[in-house]
DNA sequence: TCTGGGGTCCTAGGACCC
DNA sequence: TCTGGGGTCCTAGGACCC
């Protein structure tokens, strides 16, 4: 059997752990920019506060109902997901542990008999909660797929399941597929959902009658394949070895406002840069190929929002490396080559692939080979940027005016990772 | 006026090889 | 006039996830 937990509207509650004065108010979180709301207590929800909306949308709203805005602070939301994580770990071992996303996790609990499962998936749940402060639900079933259905089925019947189900039968597990909507499934998003409605598919028990030729050709060839089977209950996803390394790395965002000339691009794709250099480096490994885009602003809006095209470019380096000043060069020269005068721009981003371990570096036979010597050097920036300040030392190329940084308008302090903006109590 | 920032996997089709 | 069959690798793009 395989468990799911999951941290009930995560980002919120990472506010609430250091302001008990809002436990019981609605709360919502911003996304980067403060552009979309992207976490909600159920108190948000319940006002009708939507998901992925735009902020300034649901304004009126947030204002009437006195709910309590954050920009994201992902400095402490990182932090918090790490406590959660080595919690688990603790408790079932890390080979058992498969970190799923910031709020996810999928627990191995093939050697629990199945009379205790119950009673594991509440003491999970019971120490994470009293050992974060974060609240979590769990869901228990044979596959992954099937226990994002218990998961979710456990979440929004919080009064009778106290966060806890287990699909431990054919039965149970039918009940839970019958009250499961197609679109809730893990795995089946709007275009999916849309061509299973037009087929008189409304629930996750209708699609697992289905047979898997037809899965195969309607819903992206094995990917289909393995959806169904696991609706059924046969493993098709398995737990994934904790220790993999990242094959893309990117770090991109929105400008603070519009953004018409060319050096502030620059300095921006120089900060991004360092910033996924970093990245790399905390994985131990080194990169081969840079990627570079930019995102002008609209030209039409029309009646809905989309996102306009971004227009992108990328090197492949020589030789594989994770040193920043390696990687700044190429990427500000991209800016040269997709810049346009006289257009506004709204995003870029950079993007590092190819990526290999720093240690199995391919050589060059025309390059000195000077075996990432310069490794030292980052090492050391990445110690000092950690303990003392963000950005306390960096690459000229990044800039000083930094106009075209985001905005962040109701920022929390980052509690639990710098000394200075420690919870004090009076 | 104002709409995020990461990732993954899969498929189709083209270029190239023998 | 007539132009194979099998394979690999790469890229772009689509779909999905949180």
């Amino acid at each position: 059997m395989i468990a799911i937990l999951d941290c009930n509207s995560f980002y919120c509650s990472c506010e609430r752990v250091f302001r008990p004065d809002i436990a019981e108010k609605p709360v919502v979180v911003l996304s980067n920019n403060d552009g979309c709301i992207i976490a909600r207590s159920d108190e948000a929800k319940v006002i009708g506060v939507g998901m992925a909306g735009p902020y300034f949308k649901a304004r009126p709203l947030i204002e009437e109902y006195g709910v309590v805005v954050f920009s994201s602070n992902y400095n402490l939301y990182g932090d918090m997901s790490w406590r959660v994580m080595e919690t688990l770990r603790v408790m079932m071992g890390k080979e058992n542990i498969e970190v799923y996303s910031v709020d996810e996790c999928f627990i191995n609990l093939a050697h629990i008999p199945t009379t205790s499962l119950h009673e594991v998936a509440l003491s999970l749940k019971e120490t994470v909660e009293m050992w974060t402060g974060i609240k979590v639900s769990v869901g228990v079933a044979p596959t992954k797929v099937l226990s994002k259905v218990a998961n979710r089925l456990a979440k929004k019947n919080k009064v009778i399941t106290n966060c806890v189900l287990v699909l431990d039968s054919p039965r149970k597990i039918e009940q839970a597929l019958q009250k499961t909507l197609v679109e809730d499934i893990w795995g089946i998003g709007g275009q999916y959902a849309e061509k299973l409605r037009r087929e008189n598919i409304l629930t996750a028990f209708d699609l697992s009658k289905k047979d898997i030729q037809w899965c195969r050709k309607n819903l992206g060839g094995v990917v289909g394949d393995r959806l169904l089977r696991e609706l059924r209950g046969e493993k098709s996803r398995v737990m994934e070895s904790p220790l993999t390394e990242k094959k893309i790395i990117a770090t991109t965002r929105m400008f603070g406002s519009l953004v018409t000339d060319i050096n502030s691009i620059k300095e921006a794709v120089a900060t991004y840069t360092t910033r996924a250099a970093e990245k790399l480096r905390r994985q131990y490994c080194a990169a081969k190929t840079i990627s570079v885009f930019v995102v002008p602003k609209e030209q039409d809006f029309g009646a809905h929002f989309r996102h306009g095209p971004s227009i992108g470019s990328h090197i492949k380096l020589v030789r594989a490396t994770s040193l920043t000043n390696e990687l700044i060069k190429p990427a500000v020269s991209l800016v040269d080559k997709l810049f346009e005068a006289g257009r506004s721009y709204k995003k870029a981003g950079v993007m590092l692939s190819d990526i290999v371990l720093d240690n199995s570096i391919q050589g060059d036979l025309f390059l000195p080979n000077n075996k990432n010597e310069g490794r030292f050097l980052m090492d050391m920036i990445d110690n000092i940027n950690f303990s003392m300040r963000d950005d306390i030392l960096k690459f000229a190329a990044s800039g000083t005016n930094r106009n075209w940084k985001m905005q962040k308008n109701f920022h929390s302090p980052r509690y639990t990772t710098r000394w200075d903006e420690l919870r004090t109590i009076n």
